[in-house]
DNA sequence: TATGAATGAGTGTTCATTCAT
DNA sequence: TATGAATGAACACTCATTCAT
């Protein structure tokens, strides 16, 4: 049967093309404030705006939801981290400028983080094997390689250093600041989040990396 | 009433003691494995080889529970730190050993990093205005700043370093790396838990703090 | 409005009959293996291949696809009776081949059993005044009289014997046996449904009724 | 522990034991009028006067507390069957009675009929490979073959008779008549279960049974 | 101190059915 | 005639918690 192109066709296209958006936004925000475990169907139903049976409609269920929304997240997070131009950079402002987008992006998406932490929590059976996964990270990875390996040739970066573990590093030094922020905070007894305490964080993440990798 | 101290009060007391220690460790379990939400009152009695209702005699509820393991958790990771005695070492190797043991720390006792998740999950209420929290974790503070202030003395440290900034930080490395390494492994393509790959995260970290750190 | 009587009309008449067995069919192998309760109108669609909300369209709801799928049955079961011309034949050939048409029947079509036990089990609401239904097996009756009938004159059969009794007896002997088999097999630890097996109870089940019908 | 004898325990258990089988009953009801799809857990809970959960407490799943109910039906007609006493009799007498027993047995326990039809719509799986179901039912065959064998013996039954064979039928002819009864008045347009009517049915029943076995 | 029995409020999921075109 | 999108009511099952002893 031929492909139904009218303006009517198109609008219920676009119809169920927005539902599955409000769903998958919907569930984002439940799954980052309660996570997997947590998270509730029926509030998912009630954030989107629409009966709940439509989500098994498209989603068919609660684990599979999650994994659309993981992935929707990972490929959120890399397509703006392609943004940065960091080859366009010299080597430490490309450094710099990565550490800097990480930090914010975690700040201003702690959904983020609360979806890799339920996904580990599940050994990311959601992910395994997951080609897509890997395709989407890949291109962070051999662009870093690039940066450091002109770092190194202008002799202003140490040699040696691993894409991997650096992101891995500069990931977690954001990543477990904000993530844990509750914590730390009733631990030290000091509010981590002021204006004043996130661009202390900042500066310092950028010194602790480009500290390392800088020769003198 | 006068409080029994007959052989079998004590004895009765002692059995007291070891349900209750018996129904925490089977609940960090639990907590560890499947997180707050995860985490189910009836697999903690079966672990623990005791009747469900006893663990409401003793805890009341699974959020206070809950609480009680998040600082027996502290308890245990402070207790330990302790015994490093950094002071006795000269500065740097205070703290290359300060990051090995947090690593070696993570790596064996991973239910530590899902307390936690699920502790900030919560926005720590469980954790809110603990005075005990605080008290836990202020020595490590205080040891980790005389460390700074004699290397920085000697010259070997840079100045300015806030030593919960940089307590943050070796702490992030780690648990970054431990925490998420289902999706890492995922996204990356390659197992992060052989043996080499440990050996060299740790080697990476300690570059990285030290290269940090170090006066060149 | 005039009936459409035009080549295109005819063909989309054609389609639409076409459409409606196909549901039918499905319906049919639907509620037979899972009953009226257990049957779902989506594989039913699958099953036909067809739209969903076209088996309301044609049939209105489960209900009267359910009404309309037992009808069909008896019509088909009643339909291919009329071939067996049992008042062509002696008399005791006559029920020896009725019993062998009703057992081969039920083998061939387990399905009808199946819905006859949802029918029975809503209390054959769905054929509840249904002039179709009676008009639809007078006939059986009316033969079956007369060969019992005729069987008597001739001195072979045994007087008195109510044809509906004796129709209720021959279905009951194959029924039984069929709709129940695999309770019996397990309960008797012996497979049924071996030729061998079938052979026997047709055998057997010949020889009831004529030891019952014949004067010896 | 020392088993806990006290008349306070008795109680409690003999609770227990009054909860089960008050559950037990109940679903028995339940799945007879609406089979096993068609049953709600609720209902049952509503039937026994008891909260839901308990039904889950004791039997797992509906699925295992049907089998219960199942295995409570077998065991209460063997059970009525062992009173009959049939080789106390005369063979023919005997095959007489178990006429009338099943078909007794049957009518007053419509539910038993039920039963086996949702067993054998699920391939009775919930018995299969059951030792308990051929434990429960081998002695019948067991006293049927003894009733047999001394009937040919004394001259007065016809030889080569299969006890199964003859049990199926017996069942059959009663089993069809009353658990399709709804459909066969309204297919024949009158009432099978007027008070004549059971009478007539019984005696057909019988002479259709001796009518085979007797040799005349 | 210790335990088996019991419960109310959910929880993910399913189902027959209807809407809109 | 035909279809994809949408829905409300249920459904089997679960969970933290309490009762009674």
């Amino acid at each position: 049967m031929a492909r139904d192109t009218s303006p009517a066709a198109e609008e219920r296209l676009r119809d169920a093309d927005r539902s599955q958006n409000t769903i998958l936004a919907a569930a984002r925000d439940e799954f980052a404030e309660f996570g997997l475990g947590g998270a509730r169907m029926d509030r998912i139903a009630e954030r989107a705006a629409l009966n709940k049976r439509l989500i098994y409609y498209y989603f068919d269920d609660k684990e599979k939801l999650f994994r659309a929304v993981l992935e929707q997240a990972y490929r959120d997070i890399r397509e703006q981290e392609t943004t940065l131009h960091l080859l366009d950079l010299e080597p430490a402002d490309a450094v710099r400028r990565l550490v800097e987008f990480t930090w914010t992006y975690y700040l201003q998406h702690p959904e983020f983080m609360t979806l890799l932490n339920s996904a580990n929590l599940h050994k990311a059976r959601h992910l395994a094997g997951s080609q897509k996964a890997r395709e989407l990270n890949s291109p962070l990875v051999d662009t870093l390689a690039a940066v450091l390996e002109r770092g190194r040739r202008e002799g202003a970066f140490r040699g040696g250093v691993d894409p991997v573990q650096l992101y891995v590093s500069i990931a977690g030094l954001a990543y477990f600041y904000l993530s844990n922020t509750h914590t730390l905070s009733a631990i030290f007894g000091r509010d981590l989040m002021t204006a004043k305490a996130r661009n202390e964080r900042l500066s310092h993440m950028q010194d602790v990396i480009l500290g390392y990798l800088l020769v003198s």
